[in-house]
DNA sequence: AGTCTATCTCCCACTCTATGAGAGATATGG
DNA sequence: CCATATCTCTCATAGAGTGGGAGATAGACT
């Protein structure tokens, strides 16, 4: 294998020595490091240069460009799980008719990265907002992935703002909460955020069983009736899992959950 | 112009056109968007997943790899002018004899990125290290640059530590001193931070005008003798005009000072 | 579970592009 | 100002990439 279009698998590999080198050795030694021959060396990194990956400033030291740090923020965990996610989330919305989301936990905030479902429009919540998170499922998911010393600090924050009468604002009550959260797997929000929202969340885990955000389903309830959400567990579970299956290849592919040195 | 090495052009297009899309289209569609034929898509891609710069998740999306993370951090403002600054700061250090640091401002530290010049070890810091921004040059020269608030915010946490009989512990004449800063643009440690160490710092700005980080030289002074300092700024100046100069392809090549549509 | 659509793989002859060595132009640094 | 090493340019040859089409297959929808 690793036989067609040498071309782009050199310039390729160029780039990432160049790169790594961080501009320590000279275009010369570098291409003859991971044999390219000058003439060879010096047309990929014009075309390089010339696409904005790569940034010359002295004669033959070349360092990453502009594209590769744009790129680069697109190739963030959050930005990848989000694009990844999208069709998954969309299908279980539209299916269950409910509303899915996506977020990661941000300076004791939640990120939403992720809307989808019906009727986009019935909730407060959007793409790139921040929210409280004491008060959502998605929050006392991430929250129950905090280090316990994060997490105390959290709640010594409370007591928290009371937005429907079920909402939990005594810290005792939300360590509690967060506490079944972390031993279930997921956790509910039970009017908590609005009178009449029901919600369940589960978390999203990287390689190493880190948990690095976190999905849930909305369930819109006017009549204020927690809705049957045991299939829907399931059915989101399910679809937590496909994320992170096809999270995998993100992850480096070497670091997995094994034990071995 | 715009000729040699099509395949690795049309690679990189490829790839940029993919994440830049965030896997919502298929690759066949974002293929024929810039021309590509299908057999010559599968073939490209392939090969970047292959390397990393693509993962896959279901058939036809593509989404950004790992290694484009990584090359993204090895792209970061401060990385890549830890690079560029490298040979230019250690020239200068030689040619004078001190000691040359860059650093940057994060969380109310200075985190120093660089130490170039003779006698490494004579001198208690290291790159990667953080330290206190009161008692140095790069750092007053980098609290010259926030916005009122934050420096306000930052002289609030004050009376500071005192580490020489010279340091300004005194959030007013720290308030005083780096008002001059921000007026001569430049910053200088008398005996602040040790008590046999003068320095000079300056900043280093972006495209906009925007400090991004600061460059110092650092002269040990065993006899606690200001040293004649005022050609060394000129020099300090010239070379961090150069390292600006040479950062100027990173900063996207368009908008620069000018005024001009 | 079954069906269907769209992606992917494979194939092969043609075309044209990349290759690499050498000599000369030109920066960069001392 | 000179020296060193990078870059550009040229060219003939090899061989690699191209793309159209047909068949395999995975993934989505019912």
């Amino acid at each position: 294998m690793e036989s067609p279009d040498r071309v782009l698998d050199r310039g390729l590999r160029l780039l990432a020595a160049l790169v790594q080198d961080g501009g320590r050795r000279p275009l010369t030694e570098v291409a003859a490091a991971i044999g390219l021959s000058r003439a060879s060396a010096h047309r990929a990194a014009s075309m390089l240069q010339g696409s904005g990956y790569l940034i010359r400033s002295r004669r033959g030291y070349y360092h990453a460009g502009p594209m590769l740090a744009a790129l680069g923020q697109a190739a963030r965990a959050e930005a990848v799980v989000a694009g990844i996610a999208r069709p998954i989330l969309a299908g279980l919305a539209r299916r269950l008719g409910c509303l899915a989301h996506l977020g990661v936990f941000e300076q004791d905030m939640v990120t939403y990265l992720l809307k989808e479902g019906a009727g986009k429009d019935v909730l407060f919540t959007r793409a790139d907002m921040q929210l409280e998170a004491y008060c959502s499922g998605l929050g006392k998911v991430l929250l129950a992935a905090q280090e316990e010393e994060a997490l105390a600090a959290y709640l010594d924050n409370g007591p928290f703002v009371r937005l429907t009468p079920h909402t939990l604002v005594e810290p005792d009550d939300l360590r509690r909460e967060i506490a079944r959260a972390r031993d279930q797997g997921f956790a509910l929000d039970r009017f908590e955020a609005a009178e009449d929202l029901f919600c369940i969340a589960v978390p999203l885990r990287d390689g190493a069983g880190q948990v690095f955000a976190a999905v849930s389903l909305s369930f819109p309830c006017p009549d204020k009736t927690p809705p049957d959400w045991s299939r829907a567990l399931e059915s989101l579970k399910r679809a937590a899992g496909q994320i992170e299956e096809r999270m995998r290849d993100y992850w480096g592919g070497e670091r997995s959950s094994g034990a071995a040195p």
